[in-house]
DNA sequence: GTCTATATAGAGATAGAC
DNA sequence: GTCTATCTCTATATAGAC
């Protein structure tokens, strides 16, 4: 876009996604805890304290990661409220879900599954990505449903998570990871009743 | 057994075996680099000093935590190589794994969730969880097994560890999780051929 | 907006008395 | 086998020049 000429160094203007980008990224491959402002610095080639012009702190960078997440879901509870109601909804939603699963979507499950500790930290003071699937399984079955149905749901909606961590010392594609989940959710959720 | 009289500090026969159970507690409630030396020797009442007589450091309660949990992949291992070669084996075997689930498997599961990054950096040195279902799979799976399989029988030796992350919200037993487990592991073994 | 320099706090780990 | 005291390192975060 714009002309940096012939210098090294980052742009400013769009630095605060590049940051977002490259701390998901470390996050991700050594965990919250592994990673320290320093490392992310040093990634960007930039100095610890221009971090802290764009970002509060380690933990505002978190947040703003996991605020982009959050969309997601929402996209997927209001496609549900839109849905005629019928015993089939919880395969057809599972399945739109997994089934228009992003790379965006699979490097935000790698960054969920290596931060589980501090995502739960986070998840105290609110926000948290637990609740939202709440909320979807409550659409999706009745509300008097037995915890194994619920917990069915659950690895039906989550078998993304699940295939990539199955996948984790092979050389499976992400296209090859997607269409197993796919397969896992359909296993799970054709005879629910 | 032995007398200890009425002091209201811990013995010390057993105290390895105590600060592991801490440990593990700790690592899997607050991650293990949430978790500091601090932290493990105020819930046993003692002094950091006391816990480096014990173990050399950190990563050795760590290690030590790894071990316990390694023979029950090396039993499955040795039971499998004893049946008779079939198709089913893959069904057989997942079941037998996930239906022996013990609380202190799930113990362990629940440790290796919030702990993942620090898993995969012992991973690097050898002994690796992952592998270990690497022998498993190849056992019971033909050689020139697709991707699709093996991310299948991945999938299906490992539903506890998804019905564990399903149950998070929810007030579900830990029965009712493997029991959620098993079935998950019959639908994605049934039709695997 | 990025830098240098520094304050401050906490971690893991060791020495040596008891 | 547990203690007190201390070393060393690294982290987050801030102050202030440019």
């Amino acid at each position: 876009m714009s002309s940096t000429g012939t210098s090294g160094r980052r742009v400013g203007s769009e630095t605060r996604a590049e940051i977002l980008r490259v701390a998901l990224d470390l996050f991700t491959s050594r965990g919250f805890d592994g990673t320290s402002i320093r490392d992310i610095a040093e990634a960007l080639g930039v100095t610890k304290s221009s971090l802290y012009y764009h970002f509060a702190g380690k933990e505002a960078i978190i947040r703003a990661l996991l605020d982009d997440r959050r969309s997601d879901v929402e996209e997927l509870l209001a496609w549900i409220d839109e849905q005629p109601p019928g015993t089939d909804l919880l395969h057809r939603a599972a399945m739109r879900w997994v089934g228009s699963t992003s790379p965006d979507r699979i490097r935000g499950m790698r960054f969920a599954h290596a931060n589980r500790p501090v995502m739960r930290k986070l998840a105290d003071d609110g926000g948290d990505l637990r609740a939202w699937f709440d909320d979807v399984v409550r659409r999706v079955l009745p509300e008097d449903a037995p915890v194994a149905d619920v917990l069915r749901a659950r690895m039906a909606f989550d078998t993304v998570s699940a295939a990539l961590f199955a996948a984790q010392t092979t050389a499976a594609t992400e296209a090859e990871v997607v269409e197993a989940a796919l397969a896992a959710t359909a296993a799970l959720t054709r005879s629910t009743d």
